[in-house]
DNA sequence: CAGTGAGCAGCAATCGATTACAGCAGGAAG
DNA sequence: CTTCCTGCTGTAATCGATTGCTGCTCACTG
């Protein structure tokens, strides 16, 4: 394999001249195409591992998710990698599975392997980044929220869970009731706080007995939706404040009543009877069997959330030091896509 | 942060005695322990970007997907990752899109990173690893056949389509359509071989006009179905090779019918008229919002096969020379998961 | 014409770990 | 007692690129 040192004995300069002209630096103009033949003609490409060293940081970030296997975070991958491509890094993905001792291990090898930064969608409100950070390592925080003064990308997720349980108060439905996910995760907490806002806003009740909490899975929002109904037979709708709890919500509806969804107030439409139930997910379906026109969604915008954090990212890299900020990703189409109500 | 000499310094003896220490080489107890007491109290790791150069490979290996958002190949990732962590390696995760050009930038990257080996799922039946194998590199092709000679782990894909088909026949169907993948897809058109030879065997019709290519996505699917309708009225089942083209065609029939699936020669059950056609799908449906009871599905095991290559792959890095293999990766639940005809 | 400064190129140090080689101690064999 | 061998340990070279420092050239100024 070509080294720096074939380059430069080929383009009859030295090393220094070489890397100066690769990067950038001011060298002459008939020396640095001097170069550029040298390396066109040997096929040189630098060695990654060798410049990692002297420059003390890798040209490798990492993306530390809770699940990699749920839609909404490879989405945030998607829009990731294409961001870290365009700019010539890689990206590093390593799955959590929300436990804070796999984030750690995770967090050490960045830290281990000289990366130069992480994306990190925290598993708990205080991931151990203070080393990191410490140590000049870029950090960008996203989805959920932190204590940390580091810089964070988060949705809105009040005002999401405020206006889907808004859409399905607009569209008729009187005791709705809200899935979400644990007490610890702020996304979980903001969003049900919102559907209590707008549980209040529209003059309805928002009983305790119709927040149940879960875990941000399908077997959560699936179990979380039989719990509901046993205690608080009376609601008429269902929250989920997350797109795989709500796929849970959904695929019991099919399991339990096999029909498609109601209007409120409808009649049972279908051969099987059972309560008659509106849904609503924070979320989109992208791998829905189902048709989900009358399902009340209020969809995000991942691909993006990823976007803007890798950006946000690649500025501190390249030496954007201002203090922290806290950005709110504003969601693409603000339209709630359901039918109004007949 | 502290280094090998500071350690060294620490414990009274030479970097080269630590670095034999860590690295299990023979060390005199007494020594050896007195490194691990250094080590332990400067909170010692080392710099794996020194180790990468001068052992000349990193301690990463790149995945490399035609698309991360299929939830089939992040379940693999899933199988890869913890086989990849248990092993004290990284993974590198790498969207191509389907895209040959992306495919070969990324493997560019596998090489300039150094990175210790490559689980590849190629975009095309030639991928540009002859570079990669030529320079000792590590590779190992999954879920889609290459012609070079390396290391490869599929399913049995002729079997899975044939399987998928005979159920639906042996359900009662008799005019069954298949929805597969681009011509160019090793598992596209060997899961077709596979539904041919079943209605063969079945003494059933395999037309053309009962065969449609699509692409392997959920937009793929769902249009294929209206093509297929139009093309095949007949058609009083179809089957679908991959999950996405599944869900398309599952979501396809909600939108067109918005009712359950129907047995065959069952009459039109709900209040909507249309044909009454079985579902067969060669996959998964982990985010399925319907009951996929009624749907004949080959469940596949993406995360076995991630762990397969990525055991074949550690294995190859570990310095294992023999010629390249060819792995027919097992399903574990090899039972087709559907109700039988009434 | 001497002095100053800018621009550029090269030498050599540097990043931090691994490892070839040489040296040394202690035991076995002759 | 000498020789040889085995088994550790330490010194220093090494991986390959980047960059601080020095020094050269050339243009411009006074």
């Amino acid at each position: 394999m070509a080294r720096i040192v074939d380059v430069a004995r080929r383009a009859g300069v030295s090393t220094a001249t070489v890397s100066r002209a690769l990067n950038g630096k001011n060298v002459r103009p008939e020396l640095a195409a001097a170069v550029r033949d040298a390396v066109a003609e040997l096929g040189y490409s630098p060695d990654r591992t060798a410049r990692s060293l002297r420059r003390r940081h890798s040209e490798v970030i990492a993306l530390v998710l809770p699940d990699v296997e749920n839609p909404f975070f490879t989405a945030v991958a998607r829009g990731v990698e294409d961001v870290a491509l365009e700019a010539g890094l890689s990206v590093v993905l390593c799955n959590t599975d929300d436990r804070a001792d796999k984030e750690e291990r995770y967090l050490a090898v960045v830290h281990d392997e000289k990366m130069a930064g992480v994306l990190l969608a925290p598993a708990t409100s205080t991931p151990s980044i203070d080393k990191l950070v410490g140590h000049g390592r870029s950090v960008v925080v996203f989805d959920r929220r932190v204590t940390h003064a580091v810089d964070q990308v988060t949705f809105d997720n009040r005002s999401l869970g405020y206006r889907a349980a808004r859409a399905l108060a607009d569209r008729g439905f009187r005791r709705i009731a809200c899935i979400t996910g644990p007490a610890a995760t702020s996304t979980a907490v903001d969003r049900a706080d919102g559907w209590r806002d707008a549980l209040r806003d529209a003059g309805l009740a928002a009983d305790d007995d119709l927040l149940v909490h879960a875990n941000f899975r399908v077997d959560g929002g699936y179990e979380a939706l039989g719990v509901l109904l046993d205690r608080s037979p009376t609601a008429d709708a269902v929250l989920a404040t997350n797109n795989l709890a709500g796929v849970g919500v959904l695929r019991a509806l099919a399991d339990r009543y096999g029909r498609p969804l109601p209007s409120p107030g409808a009649g049972a439409g279908g051969k099987v009877t059972g309560p008659e139930l509106g849904v609503g997910v924070v979320g989109d379906l992208p791998f829905a069997t189902s048709r989900t026109s009358d399902v009340t969604l209020v969809p995000l915008s991942p691909r993006s959330l990823g976007v803007t954090a890798a950006r946000l990212l690649l500025g501190r890299i390249a030496g954007d030091d201002a203090p922290a900020r806290h950005i709110v990703q504003e969601i693409e189409d603000a339209t709630v896509s359901a039918r109004t109500a007949r």
